[in-house]
DNA sequence: ATAAACTCTGGAGTTCACTCCAAGTCAATA
DNA sequence: TATTGACTTGGAGTGAACTCCAGAGTTTAT
């Protein structure tokens, strides 16, 4: 598969598959002789991996040391399995937060609704 | 309140406070006749509700714009309720991201866990 | 009254995660 | 075979959100 579908199919950038490469948040992509990139199954599946990761908002520096560790062999599995639990505890931690805005956005938006009736607001303070 | 106060209270350092209230994030906070300063209850209202929404992960292009409409008095009601539930929205898109990438993780350090007994993984691929 | 600690502003610097560009190579089509 | 379009790299540029700093003014403690 050309960089070119792999961008349309994932809805990367083709300078954002170059640049995960790159960083190795990848592992190097398979190539033609020529040198031109042609992902396998395996490269795409990298690819969804690293999409998930980076839309979820953890970092690239995770993704790229959980790639380090695959590329180290079985001996790194311990280590890969702390990073990825370390991984989800910062997604619970993120999502607490998430929950405790949306509580608030939902507290304000019951105001709101009601101040957007009467034209007036019912309270006197942010908060 | 001293700036280094409301610093400790909220965990935010002054110069972040102090961006806060350049950019417009928070309204102008009260001072003393020399310039200091001195956050009342409704500045710290204000300090608050910044964080919160920060750290959910919200622009702080939304707040500035929220802080800009309450200035501007009760005639930019429907314009806030609609900003509110605007990022209302973009938390509940987030967090259906991190829900996915968290079934992911699972599955994987389900995986992992198994390997890490056995010494050898049991898959062949990423996913 | 003078040092120490605190605060002020404006502007420059940093980090993260891309995003764009130039100059060159490669592949497909008229 | 010429040209158009896609691909390559290395490096520079961008936008968001801070973070740091210099130089100056203010407040507190001895």
């Amino acid at each position: 598969m050309t960089i070119k579908e792999v961008s349309e199919k994932y809805d990367i950038s083709q300078d954002t598959l170059r640049y995960y490469e790159r960083i190795g948040m990848i592992p190097p992509v398979t190539r033609s002789e020529s040198g031109i990139r042609n992902y396998t199954e395996k490269d795409l599946g990298w690819v969804e991996l690293a999409k998930c990761m980076r839309s979820a908002g953890l970092p690239v520096e995770a993704m790229i040391e959980y790639v380090r560790l695959t590329q180290e062999g079985d001996v790194t599995i311990p280590a890969r399995l702390k990073l990825l639990k370390e991984q989800r505890e910062s997604l619970l931690e993120q999502k607490e937060k998430i929950d405790a805005t949306l509580e608030r956005l939902n507290y304000k938006i019951g105001r709101y609704e009601i101040a957007a009736k009467t034209g007036k607001l019912t309270w006197e303070q942010e908060k």
